[in-house]
RNA sequence: GGAGAGGUGGCCGAGUGGUCGAAGGCGAUUGACUCGAAAUCAAUUGGGCGGCUUGCCGUCCCGUGGGUUCAAAUCCCACCCUCUCCGCCA
């Protein structure tokens, strides 16, 4: 959520962002509500100004043991009066709020400006890929030919674009994830978290899921309670609501969960594999930061994303995304993309942005200034650290063997039990 | 799920219709004293929004949302959460 006071004052800022980020949303009704809503808010709280005072002398005058009946009407019709405005103002503010969580964020100066996918800046790439003596295999071949990747299981049990990993397959993707939270805790420094794979719609709201994208969510019947699509989502949301000490920032926090997503809009792509699914395994990471220091915190945890890569020596790299590519709440996104063999191409493994005081103002959290002064917002930050299942793809695709077995990365070895190959 | 108790400022805790944004204590900050932030004393000590003469004025906030009233932390209704006991259960 963007600061309306903010948009007041800069106004054509907002539509030239919108512009680049392809959104056609009309501002002139939002700028007529707040001036409304102002000039609503001066009469209201001058009634009601009125209304105490009155209220007081009919307090004072009680007992004194004096009749009070003249002011009591009196302060009546300002009651009445002051019901009738406080009744506007809820609309109104109902439906300010309402645009105000549909405006996207503004992106960063340093993004570059962009339609499309086509318009992201690639800004490095790591490793080569491996030149293979044979045609390198899809993952889904290789894994159901290894017997530890079931699709017809996943979508008899559960639908399509589930799948149901087994043996050495499960095995790689507990190890992978464990892999991860390691690193991340003990080398980079995340305190590990282990949220609720449910969350309210308050806690959706607070990161920008909600009210916008209910129909990407899967929501538990009668109840108030959706699937995470992230663990962005409870990590984010740990601190919502309070004021943090400049001294307890910067906050890093990793959490492995499940990750459930409709990909509703997402109909015929992906469709083979496990690529896309509703249901995934993520490492997440979180950063809550001071503004100061919320871009270089952003360097870092695309680092620390890419370090996963590195260490299992897989080859990828990094993308920018423009203004027209990225995500409602970001300012500004690096994409991490993985090298696959079978497609001979670039896929997104992990997805790292910095969302400024985008996310704090829908959470209200703030932090106090260690100069003193009024409290300010936060900068959040997540990044995948990284998708568990695209990696577990990559390791099979990269480390694929002529014969389709699978060597197991050196890094991975002491987490598989010893386990040198997959065959 | 059933029965009971309760949710007040950073924390503890008083307040059951009228100058209550809220006593008192703890904590914190500042000042005095001091060799010394040990003790003592004094002062200060929440947040949002609106207005303008940017320092002040006004307004709102006592779990959340409604209601009653001239006036609500205090009364009524609904919901949420916590605790205790019972039931169920990993």
């Amino acid at each position: 959520m963007l600061d309306i006071k903010w948009i007041r004052s800069n106004i054509d800022e907002v539509r030239t962002f919108l512009a680049n980020r392809n959104n056609d949303l009309d501002l002139s009704p939002l700028l007529a509500m707040d001036e409304e809503k102002r000039a609503l808010l001066s009469e209201t709280e001058e009634l009601k100004a009125r209304r105490n005072e009155g209220s007081k002398k009919v307090g004072m005058a009680k007992a004194k043991g004096e009749d009070a009946a003249g002011v009591m009407e009196e302060m009546r019709a300002i009651g009445e009066k002051i019901k009738e405005i406080d009744l506007r103002i809820a609309e109104i503010d109902a439906a300010l709020d309402d645009m105000l969580l549909s405006i996207p964020n503004r992106p960063h100066d340093s993004v570059p400006v962009g339609r499309d996918e086509n318009d992201n800046r690639e800004v490095r790439r790591w490793g080569e890929p491996k030149a293979f003596s044979f045609e390198p295999k899809p993952h889904w071949d290789l894994g159901e030919a290894l017997g530890i990747m079931d699709f017809e299981k996943g979508a008899s049990l559960a639908q399509s674009r589930f799948t149901v990993l087994k043996g050495k397959g499960a095995r790689l993707e507990r190890a992978l994830t464990n892999f991860m939270l390691d690193l991340h805790t003990v080398k980079h420094g995340y305190l590990e978290v282990e949220p609720p794979f449910m969350v309210n719609s308050k806690t959706m709201q607070g990161t920008g899921q909600l009210p916008k994208f209910a129909e990407d969510l899967y929501k538990c019947e009668g109840e108030d309670l959706w699937l995470i699509p992230t663990a962005e989502v409870p990590l984010t949301n740990m601190h919502a609501g309070e004021i943090l000490e400049e001294d307890q920032l910067p906050l890093y926090l990793t959490a492995y969960t499940p990750c459930f997503r409709r990909e509703a809009g997402a109909y015929g792509r992906d469709v083979r594999g496990m690529l896309r699914q509703h249901q995934f395994d993520k490492v997440e990471m979180v950063k809550i930061a001071t503004p100061e220091t919320s871009y270089a915190e952003l360097e870092r945890m695309t680092d620390n994303a890419e370090e996963v890569l590195r260490t299992l020596n897989i080859p990828f790299r990094t993308i920018c995304l423009c203004t027209g590519d990225m995500g409602f709440g970001a300012s500004k996104t690096y994409d991490i993309e993985v090298w696959l063999p079978s497609q001979d191409k670039y896929r997104e493994i992990s997805s790292c942005s910095n969302c400024e005081d985008f996310q704090a103002r829908r959470m209200n959290t703030r932090y106090r200034p260690k100069s003193g002064g009024r409290p300010r917002f936060v900068h959040t930050l997540n990044g995948s650290g990284i998708a568990v299942g695209r990696t577990l793809i990559a390791v099979l695709e990269n480390y694929q063997r002529e014969d389709g077995s699978i060597e197991v990365p050196e890094a991975l070895i002491p987490y598989m039990g010893g386990l040198r190959e997959i065959r």
